[in-house]
RNA sequence: GCCGCUGUGGCGGAAUUGGCAGACGCACACGACUCAAAAUCGUGCGGGAAACCAUAUGGGUUCGACUCCCAUCAGCGGCACCA
């Protein structure tokens, strides 16, 4: 009788011995590989069971690579400034640094039962000055380099947060964080000149092993188009104005200019009778929330009384205002073709404005139109000397000829705007710069970097536009850094995703108070090779990433110009019909009890077999019984096989060869459930196999515990342990399978009548394709009809007899 | 509105990428062991009496379709007046 399973004890054993001996060493010879989950923010409520997936999934990859001979660098650390934790202390009535320290080391805890590999040495904590001193150190490079500015304007304002937020941060006119309707305030803030980068951005897309879907979401983020701004002169005036449209080819339909009511020249071209209507508009354009722009599908607008001309047939149209024209993206005007946009139309048909059609559809005017033609297919109609051309060629050939004829030029625009980088909260790094009245902004010099977060009693934010730390005099006095007269701190502090922009490049040389990395610690570990987390972050935090790390390069502080080589996105665990689990909503399921019940190595597997690692599954504890059984069953088939001690036959070898291809192939694809799967199906037939045979041979076994010990490290340490081993299951490298070993040399194949299967014949397997078909017609010969069309043997598939 | 993803038993899911649909597991039922229960082991488990019918629905390509093409429906996600 084998000894039954005690998950605990030999879980505890395991535990004390990895300490005493780490299992992952860098001995200087291996190759190194850099695995890195999204660090988390230090949360108040702990660990569910869809967080451990994710630092379950980055862990058995981790531990894979560690078999094949890598150095593997698995650190983890704290994002641990910013609004989530502010937020929580506030609610708490605790001190953010407090209830911070206090949550990192419950969740420190909670994350060590995974038994992951995480190197604690290696730990970060954004809001350790000696971390931060970077955060700031980059913010005064990017200073220096023009890349941070000031700028005052209205932004994206979050009443409930009390602070200004980036666009990014705002989903359908609400707070990422806390879902708040966004205003629009008025105030001067830290810009960061994310724009600069944007064709970067997009073009080293194509760079990237990551999941098209990010991809994507990224590319159209940034958002770029090509066009023609096209310049038009205003009736009876000098002053021009200028329209940016993707559609130059469709310039003589525009039957009327649309400038957003916020342009430089708004008010201004008001004609007197028009003055009062068109201030009112502009005046109540101001007044809208971003949340009732975007919901006025309806149009408004105001017609100004002036006339711009068309510089290609020189047609006087109207200039109308309209707040569907936003003032910050292209040039703030458009020209308006009502014929074929859905907008312009929409407008066109409110305000009767006449439509002209310039591209025709299945070659004919379109009569009683009801709805723009929007496709740029068709052959170019009352457009003077464009008549006859393909409207899709001239699409693109109008930008080069208007700017050949002097009528504008040819343009790219994007919509990525820059970075709104200033926060009026107190739980943040100050900005490093200094308002000194005769020089202006001036940064803090490097050397005396950090500048640290003053400790105070009251850090709610004041929701006046400034923040907490504009009330602590002694500290915004200062003395200027440049030329010593009295001056004044900057108050506002930065975003949640200033640190974690670069806190990957300084897990690697987290001590070091010269450099942010050091060259050759970067050389030797940098970049991430595979990135785990959740999607959401697809253009917030992985899109500042690319950003820093680019602007870093360009300085020279990094000479690589991605971070992150590869990323894979985790499916989010969900409680029961799909709903996000939530201490609000009552639906959490901790891992604890699970550990303690099940164990850590069976809670592992499960979390892998719930489902695709990249879909969203739901949770359902009782699914977590089969993995357990399947790990008593193997338990006990490698206690009584050690027993027996029998030699190989060539099924088990057989069988051994073609678990480790199964298992490679799968975890190569990251089908991680269906790796688990697959050691049940093995494990089932091995079973089998010792029945009859009494047990299954030491290699046979062997090779299967370091298959799984990237899975269950605990079992698989174990029982290598009982299998007469001194040295750790994490010392082999990951076996090979021998291809022609797998071979089987007979197989069994359906034989099919018009695709339907109606026996299944064993053939050798190098059986020619004359003898499979009579072999195949042999065992359906009571179903032949005689009149056979054709006959098909896809050698080891299939054989199909096709007959009428 | 635009773009993307997904749709397979009671449930989670598998299918070597066009070749026996439902692997593996959960749940369930029956049996063995037990005084009994739990645990464990064994058997069954898409529907249908069967011919057959079944991978959201309708069509198509093919000797053969969960897999490819077209249309429709449903769910999820992203963007949303970006000219």
């Amino acid at each position: 009788m084998s000894a039954p399973y005690n998950h605990k004890a030999i879980e505890q054993k395991w535990r004390s011995n990895w300490q005493k001996t780490p299992v992952n060493v860098n001995d200087g010879k291996k190759p190194k590989y850099y695995c890195l989950d999204m660090f988390p923010y230090p949360s108040g409520n702990g660990l569910h069971v869809g967080h451990w997936r994710g630092y379950v999934i980055s862990d058995v990859w981790s531990r894979y690579k560690m078999l094949q001979g890598y150095y593997v660098i698995h650190p983890m650390g704290w994002d641990a400034f910013g609004l989530p934790a502010e937020n929580y202390a506030i609610k708490m009535g605790v001190h953010p640094a407090k209830s911070t320290a206090e949550n990192v080391a419950n969740i420190k805890k909670q994350i060590n039962d995974i038994a992951a590999i995480y190197d604690w040495d290696m730990e970060v904590n954004t809001t350790d000055p000696a971390f931060y001193k970077w955060t700031q150190w980059i913010f005064v490079k990017m200073f220096k380099e023009g890349l941070a500015y000031e700028k005052e304007f209205p932004i994206n304002w979050c009443p409930s947060c009390k602070t200004g937020l980036a666009n990014e941060e705002v989903v359908n006119g609400c707070c990422e964080r806390c879902g708040a309707e966004v205003t629009k305030k008025n105030l001067r803030q830290w810009m960061l000149k994310i724009t600069k980068y944007a064709e970067r951005l997009l073009a080293d897309l194509d760079k990237l092993d990551w999941p098209e879907k990010v991809k994507k979401m990224q590319s159209d983020w940034i958002g770029k188009s090509y066009g023609a701004e096209v310049d038009f002169s205003i009736d009876g005036r000098e002053e021009k104005i200028t329209v940016y449209t993707t559609r130059p080819d469709t310039l003589y339909g525009a039957t009327f200019m649309v400038l957003a009511p916020e342009h430089a020249l708004a008010a201004s071209l008001a004609t007197p009778e028009k003055k009062e209507a068109v201030e009112k508009y502009i005046y109540d354009a101001s007044m809208k929330s971003n949340v009732d722009r975007l919901q006025d599908k309806e149009k408004t607008g105001v017609f100004t009384g002036s006339y711009a001309v068309n510089p290609l047939n020189q047609a006087k149209i109207p200039i109308w205002l309209s707040d569907y024209v936003l003032a910050d993206y292209g040039t703030g005007a458009i020209m308006c073709v009502p014929a074929h946009d859905d907008r312009d139309f929409a407008f066109a048909k409110k305000f009767d404005i006449p439509i002209i059609q310039v591209i025709a559809k299945d070659g004919k005017e379109i009569e009683n139109m009801t709805q723009a033609y929007t496709d740029a297919n068709g052959t170019m109609i009352h457009s003077g000397e464009w008549n006859g051309m393909e409207s899709a060629v001239l699409k693109k050939e109008a930008p080069h000829i208007i700017e050949k004829r002097g009528l504008g030029k040819a343009t790219v625009n994007y919509k990525l705007r820059d970075w709104v980088f200033s926060r009026q909260r107190y739980w943040g790094e100050p900005i490093p710069i200094v308002h000194c009245p005769k020089c202006g902004n001036v940064p803090v010099p490097e050397e005396e970097l950090p500048l640290q977060l003053p400790n105070v009693e009251s850090y709610e934010p004041t929701g006046t536009g400034e923040s907490p730390l504009a009330a602590i005099e002694e500290w915004v006095k200062c003395k200027c850094p440049s030329c010593g007269s009295d001056a004044k701190r900057e108050t506002n502090t930065m975003p949640q995703w200033a640190g974690s922009s670069w806190y990957f490049l300084r897990y690697v040389d987290n001590h070091n108070d010269q450099e942010l990395v050091s060259k050759e610690k970067a050389d030797q570990y940098l970049p991430v090779d595979m990135y785990i987390g959740g999607v959401e972050h697809a253009v917030l935090h992985l899109l500042y990433s690319r950003f820093y790390t680019k602007f870093l390069y360009d300085i020279g502080a990094v000479d690589f110009e991605e971070p992150f080589h590869k990323l894979f996105n985790q499916g989010m665990i969900t409680g029961k019909n799909g709903i996000k689990m939530s201490k609000s909503k009552g639906n959490v399921v901790a891992p604890d009890d699970l550990v303690r019940d099940y164990g850590c190595d069976s809670l592992r597997m499960y979390e892998l077999f719930v489902g695709p690692p990249e879909l969203d599954a739901e949770w359902d504890d009782r699914g977590i019984d089969g993995v357990s059984r399947f790990l008593k069953r193997f338990w006990k088939l490698a206690l009584d096989s050690k027993e027996a001690n029998v030699s190989a036959t060539p099924e088990m070898v057989k069988l051994r060869h073609k678990l480790i291809y199964d298992i490679t192939q799968r975890l190569e694809s990251f089908s991680l459930n269906t790796v688990i799967s697959g050691f049940m199906e093995y494990n089932n037939r091995l079973m089998e196999i010792a029945k009859k045979a009494g047990g299954i041979d030491v290699e046979t076994i062997e090779t299967f515990l370091i298959l799984m010990a990237p899975f269950a490290p605990h079992m698989a340490e174990e029982l290598w342990e009982v299998y007469g081993h001194t040295a750790s299951v994490f010392e082999n490298q990951w076996p090979k399978a021998d291809e022609s070993a797998m071979k089987d040399d007979e197989i069994e194949v359906p034989v099919q009548i018009n695709g339907k299967t109606r026996a299944v014949i064993r053939i050798s397997a190098d059986i020619s394709k004359e003898d499979a078909l009579t072999a195949g017609k042999e065992a359906i010969a009571d179903k032949l009809t005689g009149n056979i069309v054709k006959e098909i043997y896809v050698p080891k598939k299939i054989i199909n007899i096709v007959q009428k």
